[in-house]
DNA sequence: GGTGATTCGATGACATGTCAACGATCCGGG
DNA sequence: CCCGGATCGTTGACATGTCATCGAATCACC
């Protein structure tokens, strides 16, 4: 580990704008979102889950596990977009701990009035700037990244080495 | 904006990809930072691009700028830094408004003894996992949405279209 | 050289995210 | 059954990020 293996110039180049993209891309998805839609990322992403599964309605679990986010934060969220009305909690019928989070109609016709907008900017600052090749190469890349990435451990939280 | 052109599926294969590498990339490299360095991203993201100025000082302006951040941002994150002997504040010899910030001893020691890992950790993660063309794709293609994004109006706040 | 608009950085209020608990419930082995 | 350990979702304390605003200083322009 005191002798690493430096980036080169070419990696060096594709790392820095991977991340400028990444920066970038986000700050002007955001701004367009909020600005005509009055949903933050977020926000979006909840409700695009949800509004692809069927009914509208998934386990709170499930929905943290596919988003990738901590039920706390998911809990924490959720909380607010119920008191602006997009989502309810319901009981889960076959687990008592478990709690259901539906679409409301109101969630649903703020996603539906946000996607159009919403995809039109990921068309018009990525998609339609790359060339087929590079989608492809994107796709592919991304997905190998992801299951590197999803084949680890978990939850290797403080333990020496179980 | 009402018949939107939709993703097909190697579109929509490439954008999820992002989203998903982006979360778990980003989890993955933060949590191996902090725990064999105690710094968190922003930290080293900080720590990184003064290190790489001359005598590690950059005025907060040019800083910010550099890294995306807001100033007010930056200012805020500063304070916790400067707090934890990282980085010190020095007056501005050429702009009384201005605000120097440099790398201290601890500073600079903190960002070379982490580097290496969190190298490692990219190129682990990432890098490695593509090949040359890939990196090479990527390079050109993140740069193209840099530069499309970065040539837009930088605050357009909320003005009918001036 | 005045002077009005702008830039700079700091600040406080607030929104959001993280982390470590907790009570409740479920599960599996006796 | 029942009991110990796991999972589920919530909560509160705290860390971090955003936004509007401010006072000070600078700049543009005449």
């Amino acid at each position: 580990m005191d002798a690493p293996r430096w980036l080169d110039e070419r990696e060096d180049r594709a790392w820095r704008g991977y991340r400028r993209m990444r920066r970038l891309l986000d700050l002007e998805l955001a701004r367009d979102l909020t600005q005509d839609s009055g949903l933050s990322e977020p926000d979006y992403d909840v409700l695009s889950d949800l509004s692809e599964s069927p009914e509208g309605r998934l386990r709170l679990r499930d929905l943290a596990d596919r988003m990738l986010w901590s039920r706390s934060r998911l809990s924490h969220h959720l909380t607010r977009m119920q008191q602006r009305g997009l989502v309810t909690r319901q009981e889960c019928p076959d687990d008592a701990r478990g709690s259901i989070v539906a679409l409301t109609p109101a969630g649903r016709e703020a996603i539906e009035a946000a996607a159009p907008g919403h995809l039109a900017a990921v068309r018009r600052n990525l998609i339609d700037l790359l060339t087929p090749a590079e989608i492809e190469a994107l796709g592919a890349l991304t997905h190998r990244v992801v299951d590197h990435l999803a084949g680890q451990q978990p939850r290797p939280r403080h333990e020496p080495a179980a």
